[in-house]
DNA sequence: GCGGATCAC
DNA sequence: TATGGTGATCCGC
């Protein structure tokens, strides 16, 4: 609830003053009520890790200390001052728009927002406690003179693009963090910049600008690096020096070729071009020059020098508040035991690691060495997508339906807009007091359609509204998210990163493919993995034991990639092993084969790729210490597929199954016996013996309330398919949406569910028959044979089942009351922004009964 | 996979 | 009168 002052401008507040305020508006209200609970949650949680601390011995001290140590040496191995990081933000962006675009706001305090929320404030309102995500009503009564802003995001969006057409001078893969942020490796640039003449480092004042100015600071020509129409009474921004400034019209400003100076002219072209200002931070890694970038703010820089001494100095009187990733409630708890700055967090590691999560004091350590991510990390697909509302009570079902409806079809306009699927749709809601709840269900087949998000959200809505019955459900919010992300396009990506990039060993950077690297140790840092920057270029073996930091290495290995192309011979190995075997086959075979193929392929664009790297590359600060360590870079990972299983397989790029390991070495063994097997197709004993085994599982799941709930059908089905160990994907070749359409390829004996493993598609000619007519379908083409599946489909058996069914899972009693473990959660890198992905959906729409839920599916049709 | 919680902007 | 929306990640089930 209290002030939280930790932004710029906001130094020497008079904070009991501004929080007596704030708490006289919020007192009694249920927002406050809520926040009373929430904040005793966390006093809870600090309550647990205390007495945990109380019970912790001499000899689990020492043990964590040496373990600590050890680590420690490591990291400090791997330690690479060798980039220029640079991260930039423009000073109170919306705001600063505003009051360029209104100059009568300029000596106002003013904020953009509403009076239920402000996004962000100027720096006069700042000096009263107006600050971003603080409600209006509130910072009107701690600023009576504030003036509100309605917010003009394409207004914002347009000089965000103006912004990052800078940035592209300097770094062409620059990490846009938001509209108004970003992260830039200037070390390239740097080292060009050394042999550029001056004329290339010469930039001129605009005309603009300077009429501007003029209207400002009359006839002061001396002023001239003062025009910036966003007010600051005490800006530590460097003075530009004029290098020349003679002629009216024709200033201009030569810059140096040092780092500080190249940020320098970036900023002052951001600011000729926009009028508007911005800070930047120089460091060796991103950690630092996000903090960097806070030093010097508005309108100015600062830069750590890359030396271990100047990094450690700065680190040592750094509050933990102000690195990326330690929020308010891992303050707190930081704070419990005596933990302020980054100093106190390398005193007290060996504690940290004995009271916090594995990747939460992974990350404390690094914080504590001053170390951070060393590249700037690509674009990564995103993983959701959602739309939420905060609205005045709504209690009637009907009105909260229609709501939800409404949601639905926003959420459909953006998932087509961006040509996405996804299979898991959630539901959140917030009551009247502040609670929040989110009810997530995952169908087996992707949607992107209004009908078919709202079929399920309409679902979990319904189960909330009958679990608070006979009282209404009181909502001040509802949202609707979508994610497990499936390939829309039916032939494009996947198909062609693998398929294309083993015919031609080629670079495809248009998509946002990506190499992941995995660590394989499994005891240091298996949490952390790195991403490289790198797209999709090919598979990386290697097993470098260098003692280089990882990053380098892989920066290495792009160089190389244009040199050796070491890794292309193992493509082009495989690629021949698949030649052979598809040579090996009719015409036909091969077709189904090929196509089976695709379905099982690795795509380097699927949510599931980014799983992959994500589930252990939490923390992209860590540079770390690969040294030791063997890498590969597997290209991808089975998208979603109905047939994916909790555990993690890989999909060998040769015989294309399944290999149930999370182990890489394991998975390198396995590619190495299928590429040194005469018998391409078959698998070694060995690599036999990798595939998971029939995973049965108990079908019955228990609620939280205890209810047991049989687990929806569809998953047996998952099961006995992945068992077949050929996992068809969805939007694959006509192969959509419905789990009836997995059951492709049936052999004589018609088992129903399975696929007749892999040979299916190399001996025998694959027999089709139509689960829903039992007639055999004499085609080779799958995607005919799909058509006549879905005719059939719709024909038949939605009469059959008479509508959609509803969920067998009963609903669950829920408490928000639990005291979490001290988990804490790591800083993201990744781009929030809305990616494109692709520019035309060409998914023909799905034909599968519209609103039927995972129920009835496949079983039915073989009773 | 689900749900709650934390974090960033 | 009145305390946001979007996306991601982590942890414990």
């Amino acid at each position: 609830m209290a002030l939280n002052d930790n932004k710029a401008g906001m130094e020497g507040l008079d904070r009991d003053k501004i929080n007596k305020i704030i708490m006289e508006s919020s007192k009694g209200s249920r927002f406050y009520e809520n926040e009373m609970k929430r904040e005793q949650q966390v006093n809870q949680r600090i309550e647990k890790m205390m007495l945990q601390k109380a019970q912790l011995t001499e000899q689990q001290l020492n043990k964590a200390q040496a373990q600590v140590e050890k680590m420690v040496s490591k990291l400090e191995k791997s330690r690479d001052l060798s980039r220029v990081i640079v991260h930039v933000d423009m000073d109170a962006f919306y705001a600063a728009v505003e009051m360029r675009d209104c100059p009568e706001l300029k000596d106002k305090p003013m904020a953009v927002g509403s009076t239920s929320m402000l996004s962000t404030s100027n720096y006069h309102a700042r000096k009263y406690g107006v600050r971003a995500a603080m409600p209006g009503f509130i910072a009107k009564k701690l600023c009576p003179n504030l003036v509100i802003v309605p917010p003009n995001f394409d207004k914002y969006r347009a000089v965000s693009d103006e912004i990052r057409e800078i940035f592209a001078d300097y770094d062409p893969h620059f990490q846009p963090m938001s509209l108004d942020e970003a992260y830039l490796d200037f070390t390239d640039h740097l080292e060009q910049r050394q042999s550029w003449p001056e004329s290339s480092r010469t930039h001129h004042f605009s005309q603009c600008i300077a009429t501007d100015e003029k209207q400002s600071q009359p006839h002061e020509e001396a002023e001239v690096t003062d025009f910036s129409p966003v007010l600051f009474d005490d800006s530590p921004a460097s003075t530009p020096c004029l290098s020349g400034s003679e002629g009216a019209g024709d200033k201009f400003e030569v810059f140096g070729t040092s780092v500080e100076e190249a940020v320098r002219e970036m900023r002052f072209r951001i600011e000729q071009k926009t009028m508007l200002t911005a800070s930047a931070g120089i460091a060796p890694n991103t950690m630092l020059a996000k903090v960097c970038s806070d030093k010097n703010k508005p309108n100015g820089q600062y830069r750590l020098p890359p030396t271990r001494e100047a990094v450690m100095d700065f680190i040592q009187e750094l509050p933990v508040r102000k690195v990326c990733g330690i929020g308010k409630v891992s303050e707190k708890m930081l704070n419990s035991l005596g933990i302020t700055t980054c100093a106190h967090l390398g005193q007290q590691m060996s504690l940290l690691s004995l009271l916090f999560s594995e990747t939460a004091w992974h990350h404390f350590m690094q914080i504590a060495l001053g170390l951070g991510s060393t590249f700037i990390p690509r674009h990564e697909e995103r993983k959701s997508m959602s739309t939420e509302r905060t609205f005045k009570e709504l209690s009637k079902p009907e009105e909260q339906l229609l709501l939800c409806r409404e949601l639905c079809e926003d959420l459909a306009k953006d998932m087509k807009n961006e040509g996405l699927k996804g299979k898991t749709v959630t539901l959140k809601i917030k009551n009247i007091n502040f609670e929040v709840k989110t009810r997530a269900q995952t169908l087996p087949y992707a949607v992107a359609a209004v009908e078919d998000i709202f079929a399920v959200a309409k679902d979990l809505l319904q189960m909330e509204i009958e679990n608070e019955s006979p009282q209404p459900l009181r909502l001040r919010l509802m949202g609707v998210r979508i994610s497990a992300f499936v390939s829309v396009d039916d032939k494009t990506p996947m198909q062609r990163s693998i398929i294309g990039f083993l015919q031609s060993g080629k670079t495809d950077c248009s998509h946002s493919s990506q190499i992941m690297h995995r660590n394989l140790e499994k005891e240091h840092l298996s949490e952390h993995p790195i991403q490289t920057p790198q797209p999709l270029a090919y598979l990386v073996v290697q097993n470098d034991h260098s003692q280089e930091a990882c990053q380098s290495e892989q920066r290495q290995s792009d160089k190389r990639q244009t040199d050796e192309k070491p890794q292309q011979s193992f493509f082009q190995r495989a690629h021949a092993k698949r030649l052979q075997l598809l040579a090996a086959n009719s015409n036909t075979q091969s077709e189904a084969c090929e196509d089976i193929s695709k379905m099982n392929s690795v795509r380097s664009d699927s949510k599931e790729d980014i799983k992959l790297s994500s589930q252990s590359n939490k923390n992209n600060s860590v540079v770390s210490d690969l040294s030791e360590n063997e890498y590969i870079s597997v290209l991808a990972h089975p998208s979603t597929s109905d047939c994916e299983t909790q555990t993690q397989s890989l999909v060998c790029p040769v015989c294309f199954r399944h290999v149930k390991t999370t182990d890489l070495n394991n998975f390198n063994s396995h590619i190495d016996r299928c590429l040194d097997d005469d018998d391409a197709g078959k698998p070694s004993k060995d690599s036999a013996a990798e595939l998971n085994p029939e995973n049965q599982k108990n079908k019955v799941e228990h609620t939280q309330n205890g209810a047991p709930r049989v687990k929806k059908e569809q998953s047996v089905n998952d099961e006995e398919l992945e068992s077949s160990k050929i996992c068809l994907q969805e939007g694959q070749h006509g192969l959509k949406d419905d789990s009836v359409q997995k059951v492709l390829l049936i052999e004589g004996d018609n088992k129903p569910g399975t696929l007749q493993e892999h040979q299916s598609c190399r001996g025998k000619s694959p027999v089709l028959v139509c689960p829903v007519c039992q007639v055999t379908q004499h085609t080779d083409d799958l995607t005919v044979f799909n058509r006549h599946v879905d005719l059939c489909l719709n024909q038949e058996v939605l009469h059959e089942l008479g509508g959609r069914t509803t969920f067998t899972r009963k609903p669950s009693a829920v408490k928000n009351s639990q005291v979490k473990d001290s988990g804490l959660q790591l800083p993201r890198q990744a781009s929030k922004g809305k990616n494109k992905r692709r520019d035309t959906p060409s998914s023909p729409p799905s034909k599968k009964a519209k609103s039927t839920g995972p129920h009835n599916t496949i079983d039915k049709f073989f009773r």
